[in-house]
DNA sequence: TTGTGTGCAAAAGTTTTGCAGTTTT
DNA sequence: AAAACTGCAAAACTTTTGCACACAA
């Protein structure tokens, strides 16, 4: 998993499980044993990941989930607002939504890092604008990709080290 | 392919294909005919376009060029800084880097419109931003989502019926 | 002539889906 | 009991790669 650095939690009323029962009983679905062990282990670290860790890191606590359940879930989550979706490589990568203040993501194209941070001007940025178009925003992803001070380090010195 | 609201094009002294044979020269690399074909047809037209879309609109034009080969020197033309890759869907879409402004986008998530923006305040915010976390920006990307005014209409029009 | 590039077909990698059997309400 | 859900295997998609032949400098 690529490093991230986090933001404090926000307080919320709901468990993400009783956030997720919610949004099932309203369309009808269930809560069923998988989606549970899934909404609890994912909300059980703070962490991005994708669903090939969630996987393995299930099939390594001993809770199997099989991948097309791990699939759909993630689907269901996203829709019920739990999780967001970032596409940053070829694999979608997920963090958490619910209880979690928004933000916004700095990614090394280095060492693959992700940094998050908060920022209250972008989002007033993104209601002016959708504004001069006459879009309506219900979202954002802003990502600065570049290097982590990390990265920057260990360049400058590599640089000495090659001047010798 | 999606709609896309254009801006006006910067003013370059290079072709595009000049500017690839530099870039290739450079790495003793060769501007072969299926390169030249499908760097002339890219800038030929300002739109975004997948993979598929080009190896279609190719073969449809009776150039055809390989699958293989298209998705060899998309790659090269991204790294040449001639094209800028999007992964908005699961497909990696594209778009005209050289002689174009740098922008922002909106997604229409209803009709998957694509509406391009400037605006200079986030460029200087992600300097900011960089500068406070010690992290060296190269790049960013900047995508609102939501409603596009088109679809806010049609919604309104739906609204209007369903009253009947 | 010596790399380098192309096309094909096959593989790899990610995500979705049909279906038979299971679970939940 | 009815409806929804799961796991499996297979399929669907997108992208990459090995290789024999072709081409460009």
């Amino acid at each position: 998993m690529t490093p991230s650095q986090d933001l404090a939690p926000l307080q919320v009323t709901d468990s993400p499980e009783e956030k997720f029962r919610e949004y099932l009983e309203i369309r009808g679905e269930k809560l069923t044993e998988p989606r549970r062990v899934l909404v609890n282990h994912i909300f059980n670290t703070h962490k991005h990941f994708d669903a090939d860790e969630l996987v393995a890191d299930l099939r390594e606590s001993g809770r199997r989930v099989s991948r097309s359940t791990v699939y759909r879930t993630l689907r269901l989550m996203v829709d019920a607002g739990l999780l967001r979706e970032l596409r940053l490589t070829n694999r979608s990568a997920y963090e958490h939504s619910y209880g979690y203040p928004s933000h916004d993501h700095m990614h090394c194209t280095q060492c693959g890092a992700i940094v998050e941070f908060r920022n209250e001007e972008i989002r007033k940025l993104r209601e002016l604008i959708g504004q001069e178009f006459g879009f309506r925003p219900d979202n954002h992803r802003f990502v600065i990709t570049g290097q982590c001070s990390d990265c920057l380090k260990a360049r400058g010195r590599r640089r000495k080290l090659d001047q010798i």
